[in-house]
RNA sequence: UGGGGAAUAGUGUAACGGUAGCACGACUGACUCUGAAUCAGUUAGUCAAGGUUCAAAUCCUUGUUCCCCAACCA
C-alpha cells in the first residue's frame, strides 16, 4: 500500500469473504507452496470506474494481507482494434492513486504473444487445434443454438501438417482478415457453447499500441487469459461472474498444454444506485455531451471521482464494506457517500463560504472598521490550529438562512430574531429591504458587542449559528453543485435480481430517459473567505454548514472554482420536505 | 427449450447443523458556536412448500424468481 497524503491510516479491520476464504484454505493446505499471487488484468480500452475499484481492492487487498503476497497489474491487450496507450496511462495513474503498488510486476499480454504462438503450435501438433476456413456467418450457423448441438466444421479433421502450414502462413500475413481462424478441437455438441471448438486466433491486420505491426494474428481472450495467468504463476485468478461459463475452457486449455494451472474464482461485479456503470453507457454520456468528459465529477469513473473530491481512502473503505459475494446486487450509493463523509470529516479544514449571498448591514457597527476573529480549522483535529477571519459592517449570509415569515422549526434569522454569526457576534434582524419586485435584497441588523467571539456573557442562547463572509474582504468564486446522474424515480431501489447496470426499470435502449436533467448546477456569484485565495486544484475543504468542496482544475488565480464533493447531512432539509407533504 | 450461477431486514453482507449478527438507510432522543460530527436507542430479515434432525438460513426433495452464455469482444 502506498503511503501518500491521502492515505487513510485506519482502513478498518481485515475483511472476510468467500474468495479470501479460499485463499486462506489453500494457504493452510499448502496447495500453492505458501504463495499468494493475484492480478488485476484490465483491457486498456477505456477508463477505470468504481466497479473496477472493487476488483482492484480485492486483488491488491488479498496480496497485501498475506505475507509475501503479490498482485500483478497486467494489461490484457489482445485486441489491437480497441486498445490505446492513452488508456494504459490512465489506468496506471488510477490504480496508483487508489493507493496500490505492483512493484516490478507490470505486465502486458502482448509480451507473451510469441509464447502463446508456440503453445498453439504445440496444441496443433497434439491434434487439439485446427485451422478453420469457415466465415463468421457459417461459423455461427455451425455452432448450433443454446438448445441444439452444433456440427463439426468441414476443416475439423485437417492433417496436422496442413494445420501447421496454414497457421504459420496466417502468422506470415498471407491471408486477409476474417478468412481463417485457429480453433481448439473440443466438442461441437457440448452443452456449454464456449466449448464448441472455440476460436484461439483470428487474423487482424491492425496496428497494436505496443507490438505495432509485428503480428497480424491475435489470440482471443479464452486462449490468452489462462496462459497469461499460467506464465505469471498466478495462484488465484479472480474475475467477475460472467466468466463462470468460461472456466471449463480456461481449465481445458491449461490441462491440454499440461502447464501450471491457477484457479479461476468468480465474484459479482458492483452495481450502484443512481448511476450507470457500463463502459458503453458511460461512453454514450461522454459522446452525447451529456457530461463534460470522462473525468466529469458526476461520472463514476476513478478520474471523475477524483475530480469530484473523493479520497482514495473513502473508496477503499467503501470497497471493504460492500463485501464480495456471488449475488448480483446493487449497492445504495448512500453507502459510498457515507464512507466519503466519514473520511472528509476527519481531514478537511473548515472554511466559510456563501453560495447564494444575501447582503447584511450591521447598523451599529462602526463604518470603515474591520477586525479579525479567530476560527477553528478543524474541530476533529486540534493540531490543525486556528485562523483569522475578517469581520466588518457589511456581510453576506446565505439567502436560505433568512425567512421573512419563518415556519415552525425554522431556527435561523427572521425579523426581530437573534442568531449567532459563527465565531463572531450575535446579531438581531431589524429591517428587511426589498426591491421593486418584492425581492429581498438586503437585511439590516444590530450586533451585540459583548458577544464577540460568539459567546454571550449573560448566558443567553440562540437557536442558530450562521456562516458568513465580510463583503469587502471576501473573494468571488464559482461553485459547481452536482447531483446524481439518474433521477430518483425508478433509479433508487431496483428490484432484487434485476440485471447489472439496470438500476432502473427502463430498457437498455431508453435508459437515458431516466437521466437527471439537474445533475449540474453552476453558481457564479459565490463569496468565500479570503483564506481561500491560495487554494490550489485538488485541495479539499468543508464549507461550514454546507458540505465538502474541492478546488477544480479549472480554478485559477483570478477565478476560483469549487466542486461540491458532497453535502453535509441536512436535518432541516428533511424537516422541510416533511412540512411540504 | 439446453447449460452455468444466485436468492438472509429497505440496501449490502455475516452466521460453515446449535442464541439470525454487523454496516448503511430510516426514525426517536441527548449533546452542540456547523440543524454537521459524536453518543444513546428504535425499526425491520432467512424465496415458497414439504422432508431429515433433539435442533435447519445451513442437509434432502419439489417448485418459484432473477442473472450469465449462441462476437473472429473482454
Amino acid at each position: 500500500m502506498i503511503e501518500n497524503e491521502n492515505s487513510n491510516n485506519n482502513d478498518s479491520a481485515r475483511p472476510t469473504d468467500f474468495v479470501r476464504e479460499i485463499v486462506a484454505d489453500d494457504l493452510k493446505s499448502g496447495k500453492w507452496d505458501g504463495r499468494v499471487v493475484t492480478r488485476f488484468p484490465p483491457e486498456p480500452n477505456g477508463y477505470l470506474h468504481i466497479g473496477h475499484a472493487k476488483s482492484i481492492c480485492l486483488n491488491f487487498g488479498i496480496a497485501a494481507e498475506n505475507p509475501g503476497g503479490l498482485c500483478h497489474l497486467r494489461f490484457d491487450d489482445t485486441n489491437p482494434t480497441k486498445e490505446e496507450a492513452e488508456y494504459v496511462e490512465s489506468i496506471i495513474e488510477d490504480v496508483r492513486w487508489l493507493g496500490w503498488d505492483w512493484g516490478e510486476h507490470l505486465y502486458y499480454a502482448s509480451d507473451y504473444f510469441q509464447q502463446m504462438y508456440d503453445y498453439a503450435v504445440q496444441l496443433i501438433k497434439a491434434g487439439k487445434a485446427y485451422v478453420c476456413d469457415l466465415s463468421a456467418d457459417e461459423m455461427r450457423e455451425y455452432r448450433g443454438s443454446l438448445t441444439s448441438p452444433g456440427k463439426d466444421s468441414p476443416h475439423r479433421d485437417r492433417a496436422v501438417d496442413e494445420n501447421l502450414d496454414l497457421f504459420e502462413r496466417m502468422k506470415a500475413g498471407e491471408f486477409p482478415d476474417g478468412s481463417r481462424v485457429l480453433r481448439a478441437k473440443i466438442d461441437m455438441a457440448s452443452a456449454n457453447v464456449n466449448l464448441r471448438d472455440p476460436i484461439m486466433y483470428r487474423i487482424l491486420h491492425a496496428e497494436h499500441h505496443r507490438t505495432a505491426s509485428e503480428w497480424c494474428i491475435y489470440p482471443t481472450y479464452d486462449w490468452a487469459h489462462g496462459l497469461e495467468d499460467s506464465v505469471e504463476k498466478i495462484t488465484h485468478s479472480v474475475c467477475t461472474l460472467e466468466f463462470e461459463n468460461h472456466r471449463p475452457l480456461y481449465d481445458w486449455f491449461l490441462d491440454a498444454l499440461g502447464v501450471y494451472h491457477p484457479q479461476q474464482i468468480e465474484f459479482a461485479r458492483l452495481n450502484l444506485t443512481r448511476t450507470v456503470m457500463s463502459k458503453r453507457k458511460l461512453l454514450e454520456l461522454v459522446e452525447a455531451g451529456l457530461v463534460n468528459g470522462w473525468d466529469d465529477p458526476r461520472m463514476p469513473t476513478i478520474s471523475g471521482l477524483r475530480r469530484r473530491g473523493y479520497t482514495p481512502g473513502a473508496i477503499r473503505e467503501f470497497c471493504r464494506r460492500i463485501g464480495v459475494a456471488k449475488f448480483n446486487s446493487t449497492v445504495d450509493i448512500a453507502l459510498l457517500e457515507h464512507c466519503l463523509r466519514e473520511d472528509l470529516n476527519k481531514r478537511s479544514p473548515r472554511v466559510m463560504g456563501v453560495l447564494r449571498p444575501l447582503r447584511v448591514v450591521i447598523d451599529n457597527y462602526p463604518e470603515g472598521q474591520a477586525e479579525e476573529l479567530e476560527a477553528i480549522n478543524n474541530p476533529e483535529d486540534p493540531s490543525a490550529g486556528t485562523r483569522n477571519v475578517p469581520f466588518s459592517k457589511v456581510l453576506y449570509i446565505e439567502r436560505e438562512d433568512f425567512m421573512e415569515e419563518p415556519p415552525k422549526k425554522f431556527f435561523r434569522l427572521a425579523p426581530g430574531r437573534e442568531v449567532r454569526l459563527r465565531y463572531a457576534y450575535f446579531i438581531t434582524c431589524t429591517d428587511v429591504i426589498k426591491d421593486a419586485d418584492g425581492e429581498i435584497v438586503e437585511l439590516h441588523c444590530t450586533y451585540d458587542p459583548a458577544t464577540r467571539g460568539g459567546d454571550s456573557p449573560d448566558g443567553r442562547k440562540v437557536k442558530a449559528t450562521l456562516h458568513w463572509v465580510s463583503a469587502e474582504h471576501s473573494i468571488p468564486a464559482e461553485v459547481r453543485l452536482y447531483d446524481y446522474l439518474l433521477k430518483e424515480k425508478g433509479g433508487l431501489t431496483p428490484q432484487r435480481g434485476t440485471s447489472a447496470g439496470v438500476c432502473t426499470p427502463f430498457s437498455a435502449a431508453d435508459w437515458k430517459s431516466n437521466l437527471n436533467p439537474d445533475s449540474l448546477e453552476v453558481l457564479t456569484d459565490c463569496r468565500v473567505e479570503p483564506s481561500l485565495a491560495a487554494a490550489v486544484p485538488g485541495s479539499r475543504y468543508q464549507f461550514e454548514r454546507l458540505g465538502y468542496f474541492c478546488t477544480d482544475p479549472d480554478s485559477s488565480e483570478d477565478k476560483l472554482v469549487f466542486n461540491r464533493t458532497a453535502s453535509l447531512r441536512d436535518t432541516w432539509a428533511k424537516i422541510q420536505k416533511k412540512q411540504k407533504k
